[in-house]
DNA sequence: TCAAAAGTGTTGGCACTACACCCATGA
DNA sequence: TCATGGGTGTAGTGCCAACACTTTTGA
């Protein structure tokens, strides 16, 4: 076959040779990833079942820029790794994260949103089961922040009791938390998200927390579970432990 | 209020003038334009209503690399626009489009999906009205393509008669373009894009052909009218010219 | 009078909602 | 015995698909 050659008389490797990647000025890429997660609250009242709320993992910045604020949790790409591969990398530097649900969120091009110079950033979602994710030792500046709606207005607040507002935390992180808000309460309804959220076991009432607390609203025993019974698998067996032991499913298909 | 200092006791100003741009080796970044259009052909018989197909935009390659394959319009990315002008940017160097739909579609970050050097491709996705878009007389190398199913296969076809399968297009973009299918036809039945694709004022029939097309499948008219009418406002007029007069609508809300 | 499209009506099924009820359990 | 959740049943509503039918038009 013949070779190609261009208006210049090239052919595609003498071309490629000829290429100076350094010709034009280029943007730093990074991933941001923002991992959302179901927490449990412990009870005292063995009658009532835990509650339940939704959380995202932050880091506190301990460097310039945006010292001192919380952000997401992520790091500029490498040349030879995929995007989803910096995600994972990235998160696992925080977390012991592995096998986890991570889906492609958005990417975020403002020209100042990060001061030092153009950052071009890839946000992705990772939802994972929060008693097989903990955070490393050597990070104490990681933390899961709750969400909650305050009024009109969504806030993070930690264990500690340290309280972020959606606009001040780093770069656009805030814009990112709020539309991933908006794709998990999306795909939620018409996915099978909710399972990457629970462990392999769980009741029925624990799936239908996942569901209220991600959506924030009420829903009624009987419809939820007759939406949701061709998705799950009857394990026959029962979890116990304080109260009436109540059946134990697992989801029927593939996870992730 | 006292200024913050990093680990090093700089402050941001003074970290911000120290910090190395070229210290990191940098992707480049592009914006890839799924651009689709409904196209009609003219029909000799007036009985019959002109039939529509769906196209997408796509540019012949007269540089290496993937010299003398189709791609789809796009570009490296300025450092001083964002990655929405970016795309219209690009767009503009084709074609005379305006005031159209866009949305962005997935960010594709393969090693190797350019032999250059390593580069990040945001994808957009635009929707145009076709009678108003002319692809600019420069650009004898742009034309439409129409996707055909054959088979299991899509592929694409000019009005020169000209083939691509997807997997001959330059790059990665035939997987943009299947994606882009994906979108298109999963957000056709949850949102109103469809108007979009179409002038200002339609028959019902061809707002039933721009989903047939799109879905490519049959719709009945009763159960795609009751669908539809609470979108769209009656203008009591008609569209004549050969056939039987049909009444002409517009859509009911803002349009991008 | 015929083919094709414009336009409308009817029916049945399915999914979702609201609500109600009984059962099991530990304090 | 009571509060709480586990588990199930029923009736009503509204959406949607399938299908049938009438009307209008130009050839």
């Amino acid at each position: 076959m013949k070779v190609k050659r261009d208006m210049n008389g090239l052919t595609e490797d003498e071309f490629l040779k000829s290429y100076d990647v350094s010709k034009f000025e280029r943007p730093s890429v990074t991933v941001d990833n923002l991992v959302f997660a179901i927490d449990e609250i412990e009870n005292n009242d063995i009658r009532k079942l835990n509650d339940k709320r939704l959380q995202v993992l932050l880091v506190y910045r301990e460097n310039h820029p945006f010292i001192d604020k919380w952000c997401l949790p992520g790091g500029f790409i490498k040349m030879d790794e995929t995007l989803e591969e910096a995600s994972l990398r990235t998160l696992e530097e925080k977390t012991s994260v592995k096998d986890i649900y991570l889906e492609q969120l958005y990417t975020f091009g403002e020209i100042n949103r990060d001061p030092r110079t153009r950052v071009i950033g890839v946000a992705y979602m990772a939802l994972v089961n929060k008693k097989e994710t903990k955070i490393v030792d050597e990070s104490k500046n990681t933390d899961w922040f709750t969400i909650k709606q305050i009024g009109d207005e969504l806030i993070l607040e930690n264990d500690n009791g340290i309280i972020v507002r959606f606009p001040d935390l780093a770069f656009d992180h805030g814009k990112i938390i709020e539309y991933g808000l908006f794709r998990i309460r999306n795909k939620l309804e018409y996915t099978d998200i909710a399972f990457s959220l629970l462990p392999k076991e769980f009741t029925m009432a624990e799936l239908q927390q996942v569901y209220e607390v991600i959506l924030d609203k009420k829903l009624t025993k009987a419809n939820f579970q007759r939406k949701i019974k061709n998705k799950v698998q009857c394990l026959n067996k029962y979890k116990t432990g304080g109260f009436r032991p109540a059946m134990l499913y697992k989801y029927n298909g593939k996870k992730h």
